[in-house]
DNA sequence: TTACCTCGAGCTCA
DNA sequence: CTCGAGGTAA
């Protein structure tokens, strides 16, 4: 693709604004008709806005079929077209992610509307930019009569049985109004979003790529039961035709009346005198945009007073008084460089995808993980291959979807390997699991690693600076081959490491022999076995009270314990009936690791049960693990957040929603000094 | 997954 | 001055 913005030369032009139509319309058409486009949305901007400056150095070559001379695809020919009374425009060309071209644009709109002096500040009102589906509805002597997507602008697609299933949308408004029609965005949240993938993915269904997509497809579904179980949603920021109806004077002041009509009006807004004001607003939004519950692309400015507007008027296709202040795209394309397989504590051979380095939302990324075979057979995905890579929301980059028509003829297969890419022991798949498993576990390099990273870890053993490169060397050097080795290292051994000298290797002696004193459930937990995590191994440690106890405990004597069941169990069983395990844990109490006995309570007997406590502020005497440790041995549950169910709320200094919650939740909430009496008392 | 910050300590060069 | 560890935020 040509980057060149020079200017061309006619003829260059002309075969490139072809291709470009060519390329455009086709995307138009996968995006608008099949809803299923195959580049992100900053790719087919780009392509948009090259076509876009080439036609304006070359007017002459504009056609009158251009992709820019009208907006989208032709209505899709299986729902019945809709005629718009008023045309459904959009703010497409004037989109940026730079303040300056928020600058230009109120230069513009002073100069059109002729405002000479510097006090006076066009009034402007400041919304999000929803990432959904925009829509029509005509409400008729205050019913719905009509729902239609916005088509071409001119003609758009009737919806209308589908949107009936949406609960967002008023099916009757109170006022008898002879005609209104309202405008807005049908999104899907993203967690809505998230949990239907989820269980697309177990029934086999079909994953979608994006949360607009989701809900694209579901309202232009033909069957609208199925429209009527998805989680679709609807905010309201515009009218079309209307009859009988005071609009108001302002922008701002038509989402009030919209929002006073019972339709969901977006909160997060503000009016701004200048543009100060609004570029503060779209710092603010862009702060809390991985919070909000769903995908936005940007702010949109529009000129509040309607009179201002009308002096302004409209442009071919898009008003002339509005602008979208676009944030940084959350899909980008990029090529999938190679696969990498890593070896995870428990064997697991994961692929990381190494992709060349692209700015996505904010950072730059280079891997992201592909999962197991599953997903990239579902992905279809080579090495070679362009991808959509997407990151919202939640933090992880994830590949969506790879580009097919951009694969290169010497992509290649992904093959799995057979055996660890680490120890070259067997791979192995269980029947019924996605992921591949290397069965050389701790003759694994890899999964001791790891495993040593596990059980020095905060929640576990503690053991303060044994860092990654470190249990690196000491695995590799084969200095190490089990948890208990750790015990057996010496100063001199330590100190000849990299970057390790005596008093590094002190610091790290000195951990050492202070982690010997821990306790039951952070030794358990410290173990690693399978599926028991910090809380499981708390509860064996509470109900047990003593490891001989659980390592003799049989399979159905385990599964008495709350939240384990046949297959926490399972493993239980079997990790204690590895020699290698045993061997390991009396080499641990030999080396003087020990731990405080547990008082065997049942859970009704002990003095907290039942209560949910919750922390909040800073503890001065001890850290917040440790006092949540200390009241999950007295029976309580720790909570993070304040509810109804919390029992008691303990607040050090600097607390702050919390606080606020429990006391108009009217929630007993104590300081520290009550809390240690507490403590105190009940664990005497 | 990345970016950023802090701390302590090792390493290098004067 | 650089590196590793550790934490945290986005």
């Amino acid at each position: 693709m040509s980057k060149d913005k020079s200017r061309l030369e006619p003829g260059a032009a002309n075969a490139r604004l072809r291709e470009l139509r060519e390329i455009i319309d086709t995307h138009n058409y996968r995006y608008y008709v099949l809803d299923e486009p195959s580049i992100p949305d900053a790719e087919y901007d780009r392509l948009m806005q090259e076509l876009l400056q080439i036609e304006a150095q070359h007017p002459d070559l504009v056609t009158i079929d251009s992709p820019s001379q009208r907006v989208g695809a032709p209505p899709r020919s299986d729902l019945p077209p809709v005629r718009h009374a008023v045309p459904m425009l959009s703010i497409l060309t004037e989109t940026d992610t730079t303040e300056e071209a928020v600058l230009n644009f109120d230069a513009r709109i002073r100069r059109e509307l002729e405002i000479e002096s510097d006090n006076e500040l066009v009034q402007y009102s400041a919304e999000v930019k929803f990432d959904g589906l925009a829509i029509n509805l005509r409400y008729e002597n205050g019913v719905l009569v009509q729902a239609a997507t916005r088509g071409n602008g001119e003609v758009g697609e009737d919806v209308t049985p589908n949107v009936r299933t949406i609960r967002a949308i008023p099916l009757r408004i109170d006022q008898q109004i002879p005609v209104l029609e309202v405008r807005g965005e049908v999104i899907m949240r993203r967690a809505d979003f998230e949990r239907m993938n989820d269980q697309q993915r177990e029934s086999g269904g079909k994953i979608f790529v994006n949360p607009r997509n989701a809900a694209s497809g579901f309202l232009r579904q033909l069957n609208s039961q199925i429209t009527a179980q998805r989680p679709l949603t609807f905010y309201a920021y515009g009218i079309g035709e209307v009859v009988g109806f005071d609009i108001g004077n302002t922008h701002s002041e038509l989402l009030d009346k919209l929002h006073a009509l019972n339709f969901p009006v977006f909160d997060k807004r503000v009016i701004s005198r200048g543009v100060d004001g609004l570029m503060q607003f779209y710092r603010e939004i862009g702060k809390c945009r991985d919070d909000l519950p769903f995908d936005i692309d940007g702010i949109v400015y529009k000129v509040d007073k309607f009179s201002q507007q009308r002096q302004l008027g409209f442009r071919s296709r898009e008003p002339r008084w509005a602008i979208a202040h676009k944030y940084p795209a959350q899909e980008q394309l990029t090529e999938l460089l190679d696969v990498e397989f890593n070896v995870g504590r428990t064997g697991a051979v994961t692929p990381t995808a190494k992709l060349k380095p692209v700015f996505v939302g904010g950072v730059t990324i280079s891997s992201a993980t592909l999962h197991n075979i599953d997903e990239v057979e579902r992905l279809g995905v080579q090495i070679g291959d362009t991808v959509i890579v997407r990151r919202a929301g939640d933090v992880i980059p994830q590949i969506v979807q790879i580009v097919p028509e951009k694969r290169p003829a010497n992509a290649r297969p992904i093959v799995f390997p057979a055996q660890c890419p680490v120890c070259s022991s067997p791979v192995e798949r269980v029947e019924g699991e996605a992921v591949m498993r290397c069965t050389g576990g701790l003759f694994c390099p890899a999964q001791l690693k790891e495993t040593l990273l596990h059980f020095k870890h905060r929640r576990a053993m503690d053991i303060e600076g044994l860092g990654d490169k470190l249990a690196e060397q000491l695995v590799d050097q084969k200095l190490v081959t089990s948890v208990a080795d750790l015990y057996r290292l010496d100063i001199d051994t330590l100190a000849n490491l990299e970057r390790m000298a005596t008093k590094s290797a002190q610091n790290l002696l000195d951990a050492l022999e202070k982690s010997k004193q821990t306790t039951l459930p952070r030794f358990l937990f410290g173990l690693a076995i399978r599926e028991v995590g910090e809380a499981t191994a708390m509860a064996l440690a509470n109900y047990f009270g003593d490891l001989d106890v659980i390592m003799a405990a049989d399979f159905e004597t385990l599964q008495r314990v709350p939240d384990v069941g046949p297959v926490v169990a399972a493993h239980v069983v079997d990790f204690f009936a590895t020699e290698h395990n045993r061997d390991v844990i009396q080499q641990l109490r030999e080396a003087g690791v020990t731990w405080p006995k547990i008082a065997v309570r049942n859970r009704d007997e002990m003095p907290l049960k039942d209560k949910i406590y919750v922390l909040t502020g800073t503890l001065e005497t001890m850290s917040r693990d440790q006092a949540k440790e200390r009241l999950q041995l007295l029976g309580a549950k720790v909570s993070g957040s304040v509810s109804k169910k919390t029992s008691c709320v303990v607040a050090g200094p600097g607390a702050g929603s919390k606080l606020a919650d429990a006391q108009a939740l009217g929630v007993e909430v104590i300081d520290e000094q009550a809390f240690l009496e507490r403590l105190g008392k009940l664990e005497a």
